[in-house]
DNA sequence: GTATCATTCAACTACATGGTTGAATCAAGC
DNA sequence: GCTTGATTCAACCATGTAGTTGAATGATAC
């Protein structure tokens, strides 16, 4: 534990699973009711609410209510934690590989 | 399970743990051994060389011998599998976005 | 081939996760 | 206030994960 960002543990764990990424895809598109989201899977409703926590924990997507549904909303700037940091990965690496030509001087 | 693909759960699991991520930004910086890698931690060498595995695993490490030691080195595309599927949501949001006019036109 | 250094494997513990079922909650409609 | 529909909670089970320790392997140096 060294860069320590919970934030990013959530992200990340909540992206980890493909039913979440494939709920998460389905409310990018259209806003819809956790139970117009539980009909296009196998697994029980109790299933579909633990994953869409996990989604919301993470703070992916947010939760309205109309009338007796939720309703399950993306949060379109929650995902830039995850891109930015992987970009840094790729300008670190691309600092290493830019270095090369000192490396090879060394030689 | 509908966008069945095992590449983005094992990439995601990876970066879901800090101290594999705080490995994976050392190696992007250095290719260095599982031994350097593992001083900078106060885990066991074992729990270290396990991390490195999930990381392999995920195909963001490979390995190389030198001598007796294990140089793991950063994989340098192999992030893009998640930046572009990252990518993807954000499009998705936008298209949606987009045709918010259809949607308040039929109001 | 023996000693040594670097790493991995095996066995184990503790805890988290993903799934289930059935009861409980909560808002709406009557 | 009762019923119904939508969702969540609680309890439980099975499996996976992160960590440990100690033994086993692999490569080098002598």
């Amino acid at each position: 534990m060294v860069e320590s960002s919970i934030q990013l543990d959530l992200v990340f764990t909540a992206l980890s699973d493909s039913t979440r990424r494939s709920i998460l895809a389905r409310v990018a598109e259209y806003e819809m009711s956790i139970g117009e989201i539980a009909q296009h899977y196998k697994l029980t409703f109790a299933a579909i609410s633990k994953h869409i926590k996990v989604l919301e924990k993470a703070n992916l997507i947010t939760k309205r209510r109309r009338g007796k549904e939720q309703i399950v909303i993306i949060v379109p700037k929650s995902l830039d934690v995850a891109r930015e940091h992987i970009e840094r990965y790729a300008d670190m690496w691309e600092d290493r590989f830019n270095n090369l030509d000192k490396i090879l001087e060394e030689k």
